[in-house]
DNA sequence: AAGGTCGGACCCTCAAGTCT
DNA sequence: GACTTGAGGGTCCGACCTTG
């Protein structure tokens, strides 16, 4: 198996006049096992997710405030002071200071150990240990289209955290179908974290985002979930389907 | 089927401890 | 002062329960 491989998309093409849509599978081998992304998390999740142990995010209101109507209860949940001059013992001593950090687990770990500390994520083995650092996080990534074979960067968006939460908010597989659209015209009303208000949208599809799990680490593919979903990028394009092309 | 509940795995933050 | 450690306290996955 190569270590990088190529995803080829599916094509989908919904009417003689849309653009073809590309639809990316999940790598395998990013996705349950050791290199799967990191669950990424809210600093703060709102009274109403956190109450209900359900994923949050950074807007307020929050998509799922929105979704259930009670966007004006959506605010940011109180957090506890962190105890102070708790004593905590002497630390473990590290020997070999000069050692990787993650070396010690590469030289005694087969390479299919299993899942890897997410703070120093295992790869492969490489030349250096730069090259074994993995990307925290990569923030606000930029708006794409998945309408050409290659994803591009919408004209009039750039890297805005406005839209990065909304990017990242994949709703659990069993609840999927509540954002499905039955209808290809209808105008469906939604949050605009912009312009604080409600805005329209085009039912479109969800972008998820995939990371590569081994080196070079280039910026992620981006994947078009199947079925339709709700589009949360309408700003600044509030009554044209994405795809819509001269 | 849709939505609520919640145990516990996972994650982030930051004070204490250690190093230089 | 800079860096490392590791625990407090948070988020939210996913299984299960309840409701209509």
């Amino acid at each position: 198996m190569a270590d990088s491989e190529v995803l080829v998309p599916t094509v989908f093409i919904s009417s003689e006049n849309s653009a073809p849509i590309y639809v990316y599978p999940v790598n395998p081998t990013s996705t349950n096992t050791p290199g799967r992304t990191k669950r990424r998390q809210v600093k703060v999740a709102c009274t109403n997710c956190q109450r209900a142990c359900k994923k949050c995010d950074e807007a307020r209101p929050c998509l799922r405030c929105v979704k259930y109507s009670i966007p004006h209860a959506c605010v940011d949940a109180k957090r506890k002071a962190r105890k102070k001059g708790l004593k905590r013992g002497p630390y473990k001593k590290n020997k070999d200071k000069n050692r990787p950090i993650n070396s010690q687990s590469l030289a005694t770990e087969p390479v299919s150990a299993p899942l890897p500390d997410p703070k120093v994520q295992e790869t492969p083995a490489t030349s250096s240990p730069e090259a074994l650092a993995v990307p925290e996080r990569v923030d606000y990534p930029p708006i794409y289209q998945h309408l050409s074979s290659t994803p591009q960067l919408l004209p009039g968006f750039h890297q805005k955290e406005h839209y990065y939460q909304s990017l990242h908010y994949i709703p659990p597989f069993h609840h999927q179908h509540r954002f499905a659209h039955p209808s290809a015209e209808h105008l469906e009303p939604v949050y605009s974290h912009q312009q604080g208000q409600a805005s329209y949208h085009q039912p479109t599809f969800q972008v998820q985002p995939v990371y590569e799990s081994h080196p070079p680490y280039n910026p992620p593919h981006y994947i078009v979930n199947h079925p339709i979903m709700v589009h949360p990028f309408s700003y600044p394009y509030p009554s044209q389907p994405v795809h819509e092309s001269t």
